[in-house]
DNA sequence: CAGCATCCACTATGATACTG
DNA sequence: CAGTATCATAGTGGATGCTG
């Protein structure tokens, strides 16, 4: 992506838009960065990230597993046991998924300034 | 976000996500990615994005510009001319992006690979 | 040229109830 | 505990036609 328009030969845009987009989702980079410090149980990610249903951390789960950044380990007892963590592509993703995260924290009043002043001046203009 | 969890004080996850969120969505970080080189005039984008519709590519430039990423400069000719380009902080945000696009792209087939499997798994199973 | 308005299909998210 | 099934709703994205 730093030399723009170099990866369009093989339509890699549309395919690395999917990645993006994950990212992007309500509550993939939620569950990366619990499972950066170690696995968890479904509930317990639940109860950590508090706000989120059982239905979207499902399919946030899913997606995730299904993109090779998380695992999913099934101890079949009674009650069932279930532990996600991430996978060495997972650990790997928190790089510059991390450094993004960062950056959006360093710069959020900057952003959130921006917004503001956009909106005042709708609102006026 | 390297230090999970320090930034929830603050609510900062939410606010970060917003952030997230907007690289996330369908076209904004080819639209990013295009005026790396260069500020562009509306049709000029359309034309070298090509599959956008000039709905999604007025609602994302309009959401770039309320962030404060992306500058549009009004030339009040007949025909009327305006000019988009990225402002310093749409510039800073394109290191960060540019790393995971480059993570993304670098990565694309060990995530399709494990798409395939997952899928396959499925249909299996 | 650079859009906005309208209508429509599809998707994402959530609330609730149920199952092995 | 760890989900799936169902229903309801809000939002996204696209097609088309119109405007200054």
């Amino acid at each position: 992506m730093t030399i723009p328009g170099h990866q369009h030969e093989t339509g890699g845009c549309q395919r690395v838009n999917t990645v993006l987009s994950r990212i992007g989702d309500k509550w993939s980079v939620q569950v990366i960065m619990r499972l950066s410090t170690g696995s968890r149980r479904f509930n317990e990610l639940k109860r950590e990230i508090g706000s989120v249903s059982q239905k979207m951390l499902s399919a946030t789960l899913r997606g995730l597993e299904r993109d090779g950044f998380v695992s999913r380990r099934v101890t079949p007892s009674v009650p069932p046991r279930v532990d996600y963590a991430l996978t060495d592509l997972g650990h790997e993703l928190l790089g510059p998924v991390g450094a993004l995260g960062d950056w959006a924290f360093a710069n959020i009043d900057a952003v959130e300034a921006a917004r503001a002043a956009f909106d005042a001046a709708q609102a006026q203009g």
